[in-house]
DNA sequence: CCAAATTTCTCCAGCGTTGTAGACATTGAC
DNA sequence: GTCAATGTCTACAACGCTGGAGAAATTTGG
């Protein structure tokens, strides 16, 4: 439109404020408020409706910003996640999305690509934004925490790891979990079952592989071969390629996430091993991948949206203000083809 | 801690303010403000390095809230997209919180889910939140952008259809990519092409559709079988089963999206037909899916980093309040295995 | 050593909003 | 007709921040 003005000009945005729409119904500025948010003082009906037809004439919209201000509250809680390219993550992030969209507020999603720096930067820029809450997925260093602690911001960890003292974390049991489905492999008689693993953050150790353990330390049975990668294809497929070099080739995979085995599927094709037939698989989450790899991957679920809003509403829901908790919620084996049932 | 609290207190946080850092240090709040900011004035080293120590002492961090009233700029950019559930616009956001974040704004990200009515709600809330700028990803009706028009904020449309009026657009030539794909399979000498496409959200027609036409009429060949669906697993996945029951299947399918691909190799692959023997494979956008799948699928790369990035400057970038454009960007064809090639 | 120039700092208004304190109308009771 | 009890509305002071106008302190030139 108007190419001429000058691009560094920081965008002087006009807004129609309360005071326009006051102006043009003929009240004062408080009314308007009392008409927007249902003040404790009452309005006249016709009061009323002439302010509403004065919001709709003008396209009044409050500015969140002032708001903020004024509430000390954002409606907004931030999210945290360290790899938005893996699907679990973002099945994660709409989840939490819808959940806090039911409760009226918007989501900040922040990306820490598995970087410590990044995770650090992205807590303060949103302790920074007044944000009401955040979700924290699989947080790297729990000491950021500090971070918010330090702002009052209600945090909550939606985390495959474990259990941190005072903060309310949302999480499923792993090592069950894992258990689950390695018994599962076990009932169809195999007795070599490696495991590909994440390589773990300096966390904790990962549960998963506890279960792992367990379930075959209860079938007597001696542990298989183990390969550590990220929780990505390519990080599976290497493992995969690693469990195929191992002396003891496993008859069976457990992997502990459906990307890494996604990514083990594809070395075992390319060495032209069939599946289950050859190898048997499971994995865990329960992403929509699982559901479309071929075969079919035999997979722990994780009720994602359950979490998710078990998550949000510790936050900002009816829950808020209660004192830190663990949730722990049930996964559920979903028995598809990979495991060679028949 | 205190589970004493009522719950419904509304979070009484206490923050330090630039007030308590500026008598701390002993100075004025302004010169809080000039060595957090770096105003107009100089200051000091010495009342600097005091006021920087009383702002680590303090933990104090400016109330963004407060900023964006003062300058009518959040720092933050909206993005609306219609599916999160979808790799490849999980992808899309993914690269424009990125591409944000290298400029410093963070990321607001809403869903609409396909849904009309949510998309409306998701901009209205994005611009009451005084976003600087909104990107959005294949906006189903493009009236909405009225409201935003309206509050003038900036926004682009980062899309995998056409070009409208005065906005912004950064895309790839649709047509162009997808005649390439259904040249290369033209060129394995297929003479019968399916296309599996999505259905037209009412918006216009998809032009991989007029890309596939064009191929196959510049070869002087005849249209194949055309199934529409959601641009999903599960819509690809009937589309393709709806092809194998077409009259005069075909030997190959061109997909317009990963997604559809992958629903597609499960409905081949349950018919018991192998891929690409019985029937080729190509698709459009490519994400990693694709290159995980079961023949690995060849695919029409989208430039997905470099789209984000040009969208988010000419929100908030250099290229801000440049006149609207539409940048198009080129497609790469990934040759892989689904195609047939030896 | 004084005035002028320069550097460094302070005051304060205002961004759009909310809610409290109180003003002004209106009504009903006597 | 007067007074109190409502019912509606207005004024105004914050919320934490920024930046322009100008005061105070310091340096410079003669």
């Amino acid at each position: 439109m108007d190419t001429m003005t000058i691009p560094a000009a920081p965008a002087p945005r006009t807004q129609v404020t309360r005071k326009d729409v006051a102006r043009y119904a003929g009240v004062s500025t408080a009314v308007v408020s009392y008409v927007v948010n249902g003040g404790p003082k009452k309005v006249a009906p016709a009061t009323e409706a002439k302010v509403q037809e004065a919001i709709r004439q003008l396209g009044y919209r409050p500015n969140a910003a002032a708001r903020a201000l004024k509430l000390g509250s954002s409606e907004t809680i931030g999210l945290v996640i360290p790899d938005n390219s893996n699907p679990f993550f973002s099945m994660l992030a709409h989840a939490v999305e819808d959940a806090a969209g039911a409760l009226g507020y918007a989501l900040v999603l922040t990306n820490s690509d598995g970087n410590l720096a990044k995770e650090r930067r992205n807590i303060r820029n949103l302790a920074a934004r007044q944000v009401d809450g955040v979700v924290l997925a699989s947080v790297l260093f729990e000491p950021e925490l500090a971070d918010l602690e330090a702002a009052e911001i209600p945090s909550v960890l939606l985390s495959h790891s474990g259990s941190s003292a005072g903060v309310t974390t949302v999480g499923v049991d792993l090592a069950k979990g894992a258990r689950t489905a390695v018994e599962h492999l076990i009932s169809h008689g195999h007795t070599n079952i490696g495991l590909a693993m994440g390589t773990t953050t300096g966390n904790e150790a990962d549960a998963r592989e506890e279960g792992w353990v367990q379930a075959l330390r209860d079938a007597g049975l001696p542990e298989g071969p183990i390969a550590r990668s990220a929780f990505t294809r390519v990080g599976g497929y290497a493992a995969g390629q690693r469990l195929l070099a191992s002396g003891h080739r496993p008859t069976a995979i457990f992997a502990s996430s459906d990307m890494q085995a996604i990514g083990i599927l594809r070395a075992l094709h390319e060495a032209g091993l069939s599946v289950p037939g050859d190898i048997a698989l499971a994995s865990f989450d329960g992403s929509e991948d699982a559901e479309y790899s071929w075969p079919t991957l035999t997979t722990v679920e994780q009720p994602v949206r359950d979490m998710a809003e078990a998550a949000v509403r510790a936050l900002v829901g009816a829950d808020r203000g209660a004192p830190a908790q663990h949730r722990v919620f049930p996964t559920k084996l979903l028995v598809r083809q990979s495991c060679g049932c028949p």
